[in-house]
Formats: structure tokens, C-alpha cells, sequence
DNA sequence: CGGGAATGTTTACAAAGTAAACACTAGCAA
DNA sequence: TTGCTAGTGTTTACTTTGTAAACATTCCCG
């Protein structure tokens, strides 16, 4: 994500009367915003002024606010999906489903107003998900193939991978979302680190396939 | 829900200049708007109106739009921990685990927009979820002592019931979020009913818990 | 070089949160 | 009973934000 946020432009690059990428150089600033602000403060306005135009230029790159954030999801989710193919690269197949489940919450962790906003349809209209099951769901088959493999490769046991990714998704997503929601911190942080809690969820899910 | 959404009044019981009881009435017209409309037009316009005084009403009675809706979400933490308890109210243990496992399940697909709203901190100013922490942990704790009360009864393994709790409430919460945000509907959806998935993470949830 | 097409800017308006000043009402005290 | 006072609802007004429309500038291509 670094190098998405700050693109080595940002407002220096303005020549003159003409931006010269401004459609990139909003998107940047959106993902600041995202990250330095809390999400009322995610505005048109105030993306426009980190970018260094007026209030209404955004409009002539997206339709509206909701495209905005819609193109800044997808790129979450590119960026999330290359994370943990990345990470996955190894020889070991069940070595690789741990690496992308760690890369997986690793990201969620990191970034969470950014998670957050990809998850989460806050900010979005309705519809606005529609154009996102596509991109979303790579990280979900991206899982489903790895169980497959592994349950060639006799590694865990046979069963629908598509019942299994579900679960699995399920899980480090649900526990991701009440992490950075605030909503266990209190129960489980004063004993417990992130990681403790996220490497017996990983042996609890490796047990639970092996019998559901 | 249904006996908090249209508490007898409404509109009907004003009888001169004050209300009567403008502050219930609020809160169900916000519980009403909040099934009927999308997150956007939750305001407190909206919810005035529906109420039936003027735009300003509102702030007699409360502070401003985020202690709205904190007592909105606090009376949905409430009414979880009730439903679960009620329907965890049979003999045998392990029953009454799967039971309130299964309220959880149901409330949550039930009333996709409130349980939204009560967990993702969407409409709430960052420093909102603060005063939820208490109320949101009820139902966390319930499915703690339940864990523990399992365990004496040998019929799971032993093991910290806090760590259980969490991945537990992670896997269900994630589940829920996933498919209330469409973010699954398109993958499993087509293959399983939610009660399919359901089930299935119920029995890897057990087999989970006897491994970890 | 001239004239669109693209891209910024300005101006303007509507919705929504919220504060302030005003108005009605109920209930209590003299 | 009368009349004050706190409580509750209303009006008005200001600010922020999204968005549209009209205007300005520039780029680039014929």
C-alpha cells in the first residue's frame, strides 16, 4: 500500500491550468484521507483540496463520490489478492495456505479504516457493491484453489471447497472486522496479542476441516 | 424486534403541542428508517418527520445524531442477548450452545440493516463505540460461560473458553457481515442455502473446537 | 493557426447537522 | 386562581457537503 499512497507527484506536479493526472493523484488522496481521517471526513472536498484542485474537478474523472471510493476498493482488493499471492509463493502447499491466511489478516490489521471501507459498504451506495463481487471474489478463489490442491495433495481432508473457503473467509474476516470495530479488543486484547488469537484460529480452522 | 419497531403511539398520541413520549418515539422511528431506507438517509430529518415534529425536535432529547443511534444500537445488543437467551433456554447443554449459536445465526440475516448498523461503526463518530463496549460484550460473554459450562460437562474439550469465545463469535459475525454485504452471496449463494452454510460452519466450528 | 474536446474553476443550490432564539404547556408556588 | 419556570417543540439561520451548470483555460489535431 505504500506505494500507492504518495505517487510521487501529488500537488507538486501541477504545471499550470491542467493537473496532469489528476484522476491518480484524487485516488492517492483519497487513500490518505482514508487512513489519516475518520470516515465522515472521507469527502469530495476535502480529497479535491489534498489533490490541490477545486472542490467540483473530481467530477470530471468519477460520476460521483460513490465512484470514487468504488475505484479506490477495487484497488484494495488487486492489492490484497497480489499480497497474498505473494506471500504464497512457496514450495510447501499447506505452507502456502497458512502464508496467505496470515497475509490475509496481516492486511486487515495493518490497514484497517482502508479494510474497512472495502468491507464494509459504509460509504457506498447500494448498489455500489454490484461492481465489486467481481474483484472481491478473487481473494475467495484464490482460497477455494489452494483447499483444492491441498486436498489433492491429501493435506487435508476432501470436502466442498467452496463450503470450506467460505468458513474460512467467514472467520478471519469476522475477526479482522470486530478487531479493528472495537468490538472484542476489551475481551480478548488484555490477555491475548492479535497474533496469539490469530494463530489459534488458524489451528482451530486446520482441526475444524479436518472433521466438519 | 417487531414490539420495538411501532410501540403502540406514534404518530397518533400527540395530543396538543408536546409529544408525550418523543424520545421512544424516536428511537422507534429511527429502527423503522433504518430497515426501510439505506444507511444514507438515516437522519434525523428523516426520523423527526417520521416521528411527526420538526427537525429540531430531536435534539431536546438528545445530544446530537451519534447518541441517536448509540441508544439505537445499545437496545439492539439488548434485545440479542434476550433473544439468545430465551432460545438457549432447553435442558441439555451442548443444545443450548447450538441454540443460541443458531439465534445469533438468525438475527443477524434477519434484520440485516440493524445488525449492521449495531456492528459496523459506520454511522457512529469514532469515539462512539466506546460506550458500546459494555453492552456489545453481553452476548460475548454469555457464549463464554456457556463455553465453560461445556467444558465441565466434558462435552468439549477443555481449553481458555476466551479464545474459544472469540473465534467463534469471529466465525458467525464474519459470516453474517459477509453475506448482509454481499460479499459471498454470489459464491455460495448459488450453491447453498445460508442454512447450509450455516450448518456446516456449525459442525466445523465443534470439530474445531475438539482440535485446537 | 483555429477550433473543438478535455479539464479546471466559479457559482449556485439542496440536503442535513446543529445552534439559537422563540413559543407553548404543564405543574407548582404564592 | 394566577403566574412563574422548566421542559419541550418550532422557527430560523448557519455550516458542510454533494452535485449541477456555466464559464475559463489549455491541449492537440486538422
Amino acid at each position: 500500500m505504500a506505494q500507492t499512497v504518495k505517487s510521487g507527484r501529488e500537488k507538486a506536479g501541477r504545471k499550470g491550468y491542467h493537473h496532469g493526472d489528476l484522476r491518480s493523484a484524487l485516488i492517492d488522496a483519497a487513500l490518505e484521507t482514508i487512513e489519516e481521517l475518520p470516515p465522515k471526513r472521507l469527502t469530495i472536498r476535502e480529497v479535491a483540496h489534498r489533490a490541490g484542485v477545486s472542490h467540483a474537478a473530481p467530477y470530471r474523472h468519477f460520476k460521483d463520490k460513490n465512484e470514487l471510493i468504488i475505484t479506490v476498493v477495487e484497488r484494495g482488493f488487486e492489492l490484497l489478492a497480489e499480497t497474498m499471492e505473494q506471500e504464497a509463493a512457496g514450495e510447501d502447499a499447506l505452507e502456502r495456505f497458512a502464508a496467505s491466511g496470515r497475509a490475509y489478516f496481516e492486511f486487515g490489521l495493518k490497514y484497517p479504516a482502508y479494510y474497512r471501507v472495502m468491507f464494509s459498504g459504509d460509504l457506498l451506495n447500494p448498489d455500489g457493491g454490484e461492481s465489486l463481487q467481481h474483484t472481491s471474489s478473487a481473494a475467495f478463489e484464490q482460497m477455494k484453489d489452494t483447499l483444492s490442491n491441498c486436498q489433492e495433495l491429501g493435506i487435508i481432508p476432501k470436502g466442498d471447497p467452496v463450503l470450506q473457503a467460505v468458513w474460512i473467509v467467514s472467520t478471519v474476516h469476522g475477526f479482522i472486522s470486530l478487531v479493528n470495530d472495537n468490538r472484542i479488543g476489551h475481551l480478548a486484547g488484555d490477555r491475548y496479542t492479535a497474533e496469539e488469537v490469530q494463530s489459534y484460529m488458524m489451528s482451530a480452522i486446520y482441526a475444524g476441516l479436518g472433521k466438519a
